[in-house]
DNA sequence: CTGTTAGCGCTTTCAG
DNA sequence: CTGAAAGCGCTAACAG
């Protein structure tokens, strides 16, 4: 069935094409009985709009792209929920990039300075480089940054470096001493935003702050991923003198620890008390204190500050906006006094 | 920065709008020496072409729509992944559609009949009804489901009965008779494929074949989630005479009986042995006995039956193609014998 | 080899 | 109120 077009149902309402186009887009100004006749006739031919030809005709795509470093993580899929949430609610389509390599990171971001595909950009966890910033302002293309930081790119963030200190200071005030820290690699090649990074310095902080030396035996990274942290942990724990708790830079890194421990048969929160960040699902079936950060809500407001952009007024640029999310520790069953 | 046209660029080479959309092409018959002048000045005005007007002129997107029910869950998640290896590998863009509720199902349905904006489509885990297999048959649009089944439409599949019946029989093996089924309602709103009574057919198969009778206590079904699971493992482990043994239609599911196991102070698998289905990262994690199927993979297969159907002859329908999965037993700790 | 031209299907002036 | 016509930016067929 060859798909009809406007042309088409014009023909067939006895019209002209700019009639049709004006019933699609309910023009106001239409007679009521024309209407009728047009309606008729795009419900005989069972027409629908092309979407493309409508979208380079108005220059408007209602496509927003978003791309997502490692979309598999628990925590960005929980983002992007949130995201998909508003797109959806506002009529728009949700495009998704995976970025998983330094290849691809760096395809996507040559690929977006063309920007009539796309009505707005949300990045995820990724921050771009200035010369890529310096490109994506010049093309005028709304772009937001979720969980990720550049001085010139609207952001919707969480404070880093007070989560780490809340989560130390929890150990320490259960009265831990011997605190370890596991974190993925600091630079990373993706030029993460180095969440890792300040977490580590709020757990410094915390720990300067209770007069506790910092033992840079105690501070172990490797690449993000259960395995990678249950290595660490097992380190950790065959130290002669081992850490009393063990704080990690994600949940995902925590179930390791978990692991390790399970491996080693110490009990926890008894032997070893594990906090984690993020407060991904699984945290909660595992009974694990963490961090909490709002990351569908993160979703939502990186979205909603997009089409607030996107709304502005094309010549003036708007402003570059900061958000930052409030952290909460969850206290579950993972940490308790030292033994 | 007016966005620059292929006709600027013809003006800057001077030349033909054509010979620059050769050289755009990659066209064998440019002279060297011209394409060299094109190049330079595209690369002058740093232009890049617009891909929807190309769209337009083609009548091809290089785009894909994938419809998911709850992507958030990690069953989704993963074959999406798979799915996303792909298309990036062909250069395609992934438009996702989230489905959360029947109207967004049947929003979705309703939308996709009309084709411009996709050259294909991926549903997950979704049946559509015959009326809207209808239309998309109609619209030519090539379809393929991924974890759903349909007659008339191309799909990879998994077989649920034989998984229900290979956990089931494993169960049976370890000597436990009072074994326990809990699912998701197997008729959902959403018209899901009814995955969970397949297993659940598997389940009394094994059940008969052992001689043992099939008791309606045992099995139960609620919403799918974690906490809903654990609900119904309470009533279960409350009877007078309960199961020493629940297999379970999700991994999600069976992280809720772990925990009412836990809350219960029953030890795991001495005192009940628990086995799921998907084989998701967590179950890993969790040393959960497991039925596991190839999740990643069935996007991967899905996709590339869906670019096969794609460069098909347009005219010659391409045939309706099944691809069933195989399915494997993953035996962790969460299964023994009976106490 | 390369310019020119006619669309792709829709929106939007601009007359009437 | 409504029809005709001029694009949106690109591709491809057709002459040279």
């Amino acid at each position: 069935m060859p798909t009809s077009t406007i042309r088409d149902v014009a023909r067939e309402a006895g019209v002209g094409v700019g009639t049709v186009s004006r019933v699609l887009n309910s023009h106001p100004s239409v007679r009521e009985t024309t209407r009728r006749r047009v309606e008729r006739a795009i419900a005989a031919l069972n027409y629908r709009p092309n979407p493309i030809a409508r979208q380079l005709s108005l220059g408007r795509t209602s496509n927003i792209a978003v791309v997502a470093p490692f979309f598999i993580r628990p925590s960005s899929v929980e983002r992007l929920r949130g995201v998909e949430t508003v797109l959806t609610e506002r009529k728009y389509d949700l495009v998704l990039y995976n970025v998983e390599t330094q290849d691809k990171r760096d395809e996507v971001f040559r690929k977006f300075p063309r920007f009539d595909t796309f009505d707005g950009l949300l990045v995820l966890t990724l921050a771009p480089e200035d010369e890529e910033v310096a490109r994506l302002l010049e093309s005028g293309t709304p772009v937001v940054l979720i969980d990720a930081n550049h001085p010139q790119l609207n952001r919707v963030l969480i404070d880093d470096v007070r989560g780490g200190y809340l989560a130390t200071k929890h150990l320490i005030e259960l009265g831990h001493t011997r605190i370890a820290y596991i974190s993925d690699i600091l630079e990373s090649p993706f030029r993460f935003v180095g969440a890792s990074a300040r977490r580590f310095e709020g757990y410094r902080q915390a720990l300067a702050e209770a007069g506790i030396e910092y033992r840079p035996t105690y501070y172990r990274h490797d690449l993000h991923g259960v395995q990678e942290a249950k290595g660490l942990a097992h380190e950790l724990l065959s130290l002669s003198e081992p850490p009393t708790a063990i704080f990690t830079a994600s949940d995902t890194q925590a179930i390791g620890v978990l692991r390790a421990a399970q491996e080693r048969a110490l009990s926890v929160p008894e032997e070893l008390s594990v906090i984690g960040f993020d407060d991904i699902e699984v945290a909660e079936y595992l009974n694990l204190t963490t961090i909490h950060q709002p990351l569908f809500t993160s979703g939502v407001e990186g979205a909603e500050l997009l089409f607030q952009c996107i709304s502005e007024q094309p010549e003036r640029q708007c402003d570059v906006l900061e958000v930052i999310l409030p952290l909460r520790l969850v206290e579950r069953q993972t940490t308790g006094p030292p033994p």
